[in-house]
RNA sequence: GGGCCCGUAGCUCAGCCAGGAUAGAGCGCCGGCCUCCUAAGCCGGCGGUCGGGGGUUCAAAUCCCCCCGGGCCCGCCA
């Protein structure tokens, strides 16, 4: 992977990753992979265990070998030492910081480091992804967060990134809620009005009551397992809302002879594209990405195309796909059903490759039942129809590579997925489909449920940590306009919650605790918010810098030289984030970074600096702060504040 | 029954893929710091059998095996 535009420190890096290739034969990749922050200052500014690669060599011949290396490169500002099996790498500060300044007035600015001309992809990112039933909750917020952040960190490095919503619209889901509409006998924009509520909102309220009192049907004749009684104080609870509305809605839904019939007959008649069935479905399913894109533009988080799952049925596409599976030779006949035989393909098109094994992730001793492609009455599952989708992710977007967003819970349909595409001989694809798996947010002892009704809204939470950090932004700003004042503190809430989604591992569980989110102390998002308002406040107060009066000999003394180390480490590190497509790297890096920035700035103060060769030097610094911070805010979505 | 994810300080987590340098942060708790660039900050302190056991290795939080705890998945649901 190359590495544009990193800077002077990263040049510096990238010239020893080529020595040491030529000396023990480690290649770049491995390099940058492996080269660290060693756990104590005074080793140097970054390791490497050469100790691994050298075990028969003399490690005095290879730092020898090395040095005159870095000099066949006029490299002049890297240091080399080894201790205890580890080549230790330290930079002059004084001579970094001169090829800095002249870098910093033809323009530079410290940013992610860019892959070079050949590498760049096309990558699209499919994520977020909500069934258009329910408003949007805290597991959506994760997914939109992480998804929205992937995006952007692929797109810094200079990849073409498209970014896709799937809209599942033919499933039951869509088609109990189009049912509860259609008993009401209003529209989705009607109860809305009547409840006073955010479009999306009033959807989940139908769609809760709808399919809880179809279940309630259930469960009386034994179908479903839940109980009676916890299925009608559900009801009892979401009837609270609106008492008379509830009952229409109740008693209408009661009074259908079969309301499981009624169901599968518009899931039918939807997937045929026959009215009114086409309008009525498409029609709520409408609103709810309306209430959805309201709550996402405040997130930050956009899309490029919003790609309804009827239209690959209506288009053709998915019976060209399945004309294509019925070829494959791994089709089996499942009772009355057309199925896909995956264990067979597993055992016989990915097991003898290691390699592929790799890419498809293929559990051991993986031995599951055919996958149904066609119920035994004609129609299609989800799945089959996600087959089709992600060829045309490829082929719509002509992608390289397609990440998608998805809860863990879903990792063997994404595995049955990219077992088709090898049916198909799609190999490219099925190697370069990504699963980026997550695991789900919950709620203190329980999951998240829109069927119920049982969640807590990204709505409630924004709102809630807005009202909170106003009130915090008045108390520290007595002069501020309410509503520059309500402007800061919608950004700041945006913040808290993205980061708080972003900065742990995904593959770590969440349970979401509202006051966590809306506890600014204990939360790093406004942190890093303050921190930047703080690096901006003081170049205002600064003024523009004279790139000419700058003395690099200022950053000799051992915070000021972390910082400038640190911020001109960003470029590879925000590279590397977004090359192993992990944002919590970025996150905690910053954190970092600012630590030290806020350390430094509680002892050595720029503005009063009698010294101007100095002062302009600890500009420097600040500004390097202030545009780290910005790129890599920006890469997370949390919104930079001037002030707050 | 099988598979996958997680288990590191009171709490939330980083480090594990690519084994090596005294296991790191944050929060909480205790004690300090605002006539000085925003105290959403800073300084100091307390706090760890890396879930348990075995193995591989000169070296294991990291690799392998077994076990325990939490979660998820194995549907002609989405």
């Amino acid at each position: 992977m190359g590495y544009v535009d990193g800077g002077p420190l990263v040049d510096g890096l990238l010239a020893l990753g080529h020595c040491i290739k030529s000396t023990i034969g480690v290649d770049n990749n491995t390099f940058i992979k492996l080269i660290e922050r060693p756990p104590r200052e005074e080793y140097g500014d970054f390791g490497f265990p050469l100790l691994r690669f050298t075990r028969d060599r003399g490690v005095e011949g290879v730092l020898e070998g090395l040095s005159n290396c870095l000099r066949g490169y006029s490299i002049d500002y890297v240091g080399l030492n080894v201790v205890k099996g580890f080549l230790n790498v330290r930079f002059d500060e004084v001579k970094l910081g001169g090829i800095l300044v002249k870098l910093l007035s033809s323009g530079w600015a410290p940013g992610m480091a860019r892959v070079g001309g050949g590498e760049v992809k096309t990558i699209v990112v499919e994520h977020t992804s909500a069934n258009p039933v329910h408003p949007l909750h805290m597991g959506h917020a994760r997914n939109a967060s992480l998804g929205d952040t992937l995006a952007r960190m692929l797109k810094a490095r200079g990849h073409r990134v498209v970014r896709r919503f799937y809209i599942n619209d033919m499933g039951r889901q869509v088609a109990v809620l189009a049912l509860g509409f259609k008993v009401l006998g209003l529209s989705p924009e009607e109860v809305a009005l009547r409840l006073k509520a955010k479009i999306d909102h009033a959807v989940g309220w139908v769609y809760a009551l709808t399919h809880t009192t179809i279940d309630l049907i259930l469960a009386r004749r034994g179908v479903v397992e839940e109980s009676v009684e916890s299925l009608a104080s559900t009801i009892a609870r979401l009837r609270e809302r609106d008492v008379e509305l509830a009952d229409r809605l109740i008693e209408g839904v009661m009074k259908l002879e079969d309301p499981e019939a009624e169901l599968s007959r518009i899931m039918s008649r939807y997937e045929a594209g026959l009215e009114p069935e086409r309008s009525i479905v498409r029609g709520v399913a409408e609103s709810t990405i309306r209430g959805f894109k309201e709550t996402l533009d405040i997130m930050g988080v956009e899309f490029d195309y919003w790609d309804w799952e009827s239209d690959i049925v209506w288009s053709g596409l998915l019976s060209r796909t399945l004309d294509e599976l019925r070829r494959s030779t791994y089709i089996v006949k499942h009772k009355d059903a057309l199925a896909l035989d995956v264990a067979r393909i597993a055992r016989e098109v990915v097991e003898p490759s290691r390699e592929l094994s790799q890419a498809i992730r293929l559990p051991r001793g993986f031995e599951i039942p055919p996958m149904i492609l066609v119920r035994s009455d004609g129609t299609t599952l989800y799945w089959t129809r996600d087959i089709a989708y992600s060829i045309y992710k490829f082929e719509n977007s002509k992608a390289d590579m397609v990440v998608n967003v998805i809860a863990g819970e879903q990792r063997l349909p994404q595995l049955q997925i990219r077992l088709a595409l090898l049916a198909l001989g799609k190999v490219r694809e099925a190697v370069n489909m990504i699963h980026y798996d997550y695991e789900m947010v919950r709620l203190p002892g329980r999951v998240m449920r829109g069927r119920r009704g049982e969640y807590v809204s990204l709505d409630e939470v924004l709102e809630d940590a807005e009202a909170r950090a106003l009130q915090e932004v008045l108390k520290r700003n007595p002069g501020l306009g309410v509503e520059e004042a309500r402007a800061i503190a919608r950004k700041i809430a945006v913040g808290a919650i993205r980061f708080s989604l972003v900065q742990p591992g995904a593959l770590k569980p969440i349970v979401f605790d509202v006051e966590k989110v809306l506890n600014f102390e204990e939360n790093t998002g406004p942190y890093l918010q303050y921190t930047y308002a703080r690096a901006h406040n003081i170049l205002e107060k600064h003024g523009p810098i004279d790139f000419s009066l700058v003395d690099p000999r200022a950053y000799s003394d051992s915070l000021r030289r972390a910082l400038l180390i640190q911020t001109l480490t960003y470029p590879l590190v925000a590279a590397k984030a977004a090359d192993e497509l992990r944002p919590e790297d970025l996150a905690s890096y910053l954190l970092k970074l600012a630590d030290t920035f806020n350390r430094w700035y509680q002892r050595d103060s720029v503005i009063h600096e009698p010294d101007i060769g100095a002062r302009e030097a600890k500009a420097v610094l600040v500004k390097l702060v202030k545009d780290v911070l910005s790129s890599g805010l920006e890469i997370l979505g949390v919104p930079v504040l001037e002030r707050m």
